[in-house]
DNA sequence: GAACAACGCACC
DNA sequence: AAACGGTGCGTTGTTC
């Protein structure tokens, strides 16, 4: 049977798991292999000791060490980075095979799907998943379990017990239709890459650089980013006693228990608060809203404690408590960068999602939640961050000559073009946003707090001077309409069935063109390709922000890494450029590299 | 209990 | 004619 799996070019491959957490003590227990033709399930599941297909858990290495270490074998799976975890777990620690995730195929072949799950995307070749789940639930093989950190209990399918009868064909189903959505996927792919016009970039150079990216996110996520967990502990206390006294404030002066619904704010503040009643806004769905821009104009203090709660208990909650529970022994966090996560080809994160820790103000609060991710004893946190990217691929792909001159020269973005149109450098940002985002006149009065008339001369005026940003917006939303696709330089596709959609081809194109900038420089910077064999590495990406940790004897690595990153575009007219801060403190606490650099001579000058 | 809608809010 | 893009996550309240 090895024998068999090892001589086949591609192969699908799929695990089942006691959980969906790798990083705090799930363990797989069964790995599917899927061929061209056949199926094949290794069971390592204790629980089924005496059965046949057992096999004691230590050959698992062994047995597939030489699968996936092989550069010239693909391999077709689905959410590859949580079945590369598991079998990390087991001992392999080579991924040198080609790893094709169908999740990221399914988006380049249609990125507006509602959902990508197997189960969802099974259907495109006329699958349907077994539904083990619900049978195991409604048989009895469940217990009852509650989620860390929670109090309710909810009933949890137990997989592992599973009748043999039952998992075996079970999976080897997914394995099948894992192994022919990859093949049906990529036949369709390259099918409209052969029709593509000829200047086009080919859809495969995506799917290779995908294939990469798979592998650094991998790194990144199991090396994972250390929590400060004595600061996490302290910080979750303080802001949750900020929450309970602020909950006691609201009892003291209303007799009403705080809840923050709008039941109970709308019953409150109509008592205690008539005049502010008058101010109320309307959600989209009719209700009155109580969102922070609205209560802020509120006379009564009552608004204000609500504000302060709403501000403490999410930082306790989403924030601090939400690190606690998903750190695992060692004080490290693994965040799941989510690669087939958006229509436009960025990243997301969850779990927890680093890429909304707040920042900014958040720095002179008492306890910054950047501050929560430390670096290693001997490292230092390195950021190294694309200036004003969005704006400066849209100005490259514009051509916008006049604007590009001065930002060459150092002026900023937005001051060139507020300099361009005689504003202030506040509108002019606001107007690229606008630009940016598809958002029409009344978004930008509303925005700018300025009468309907003035946004739509304030547009006009934008228009004529920089009439090369205008055509190319308006060739794009073109494009969209009648070819109903089009491609970012990178050659990734967005397909707009609707014309009502099209407004968004633009910021598809743009936003989707830096998500492939950074994933080249994640890649190129990156632990297979950079950092290989040094002790610093890769660890988190916001989306036009990188975050190494950077050995202390290796700093040199630090002007290198900016470069890759902004190199990673090859711009026509206007070049990309990275801001690099550094910190031996924490995420919270980083400062200009250079002048970091300068300040370390000046001391060691001394 | 589970699933969902609605809301609000953090980021780029 | 008119449209601000992309995310994840926690709580509340309703409904089955």
């Amino acid at each position: 049977m090895l024998s068999v799996l090892r001589s086949q070019a591609a192969l699908a491959l799929d695990t089942e798991t006691t959980g969906l957490r790798p990083w705090q003590g799930d363990r797989l227990f069964s790995i599917i292999v899927a061929t061209a033709h056949d199926e094949f399930y290794f069971n390592f599941n204790a629980h089924h000791r005496e059965h046949e297909s057992f096999l004691e858990r230590r050959y698992i290495a062994e047995w597939f060490s030489p699968i996936l270490g092989d550069p010239n074998k693909t391999i077709y799976k689905h959410n590859a980075k949580f079945d590369m975890a598991m079998l990390h777990n087991e001992g392999i620690t080579e991924f040198n095979a080609t790893i094709i995730d169908n999740e990221i195929l399914a988006r380049l072949y249609d990125n507006a799907r509602f959902k990508y799950s197997l189960d969802a995307l099974a259907g495109l070749i006329g699958h349907t998943k077994g539904g083990l789940k619900e049978w195991l639930l409604a048989n009895g093989y469940w217990e009852w379990r509650s989620e860390p950190g929670e109090e309710k209990r909810s009933k949890h399918p137990l997989f592992y017990k599973a009748p043999l009868e039952r998992i075996v064909p079970y999976g080897c189903g997914d394995g099948r239709t894992t192994f022919d959505l990859a093949v049906w996927l990529l036949q369709k792919l390259k099918e409209r890459d052969d029709n593509r016009h000829p200047q086009q970039p080919s859809i495969l150079q995506v799917i290779s650089l995908e294939a990469k990216t798979t592998k650094e996110l991998f790194h990144m996520e199991r090396h994972g980013v250390l929590l400060d967990r004595e600061y996490t502990a302290e910080a979750r206390a303080y802001e949750e006693a900020r929450a309970q006294d602020l909950r006691c404030e609201f009892k003291a002066a209303t007799g009403v228990d705080f809840v923050d619904s709008a039941k109970c704010l709308s019953a409150v503040f109509k008592q205690f608060a008539p005049d502010d009643v008058a101010r109320f806004r309307k959600t989209e769905k009719g209700n009155l809203s109580f969102k922070d821009d609205v209560i802020a104009t509120f006379q009564s203090p009552l608004a204000q404690v609500v504000r302060e709660h709403r501000d403490a208990y999410k930082r306790a909650g989403t924030y601090f408590s939400n690190y606690e529970l998903l750190v695992d022994d060692r004080g490290r966090i693994h965040p799941n960068f989510r690669q087939g996560g958006t229509k436009t080809g960025r990243l997301s994160a969850s779990d927890p999602n680093v890429q909304n820790v707040t920042k900014g103000k958040d720095k002179e609060s008492r306890f910054p939640i950047r501050r929560c991710f430390i670096p290693p004893p001997d490292s230092f946190l390195v950021s190294v961050d694309l200036d004003q990217v969005e704006y400066r691929l849209m100005l490259d792909y514009a051509a916008e000559k006049d604007v590009i001159r001065q930002v060459v020269d150092g002026v900023d973005v937005h001051q060139a073009t507020a300099n361009m149109m005689g504003v202030d450098r506040a509108s002019a940002k606001t107007i690229n946003f606008m630009l940016l985002y598809g958002g029409g006149p009344l978004k930008l009065a509303h925005e700018l707090k300025i009468p309907l008339r003035e946004a739509k001369s304030l547009r006009e005026l934008y228009f004529d001077r920089l009439p090369k940003v205008t055509s190319l917006i308006k060739a794009i939303i073109r494009k969209a309409e009648t070819d109903k696709v089009i491609y970012n330089w990178f050659g990734r596709v967005y397909r707009f069935p609707d014309k009502r959609f099209a407004y968004k081809a633009p910021n598809y194109l743009i936003q989707g063109g830096c998500a492939d900038v950074m994933k080249i420089g994640m890649v190129e910077a990156g632990n297979d390709k950079l950092l290989k064999g040094t002790r610093s590495t890769q660890v988190l990406s916001v989306h036009d922000e990188l975050v190494f940790y950077v050995h202390k004897d290796e700093l040199d690595l630090v002007p290198k890494i900016q470069q890759i990153v902004e190199k990673a575009y090859p711009y026509k007219h206007l070049p990309l450029t990275a801001g690099v801060e550094i910190s031996s403190i924490s995420w919270g606490d980083t400062e200009d590299f250079d002048a970091w650099k300068a300040g370390l001579n000046a001391t060691s000058a001394l």
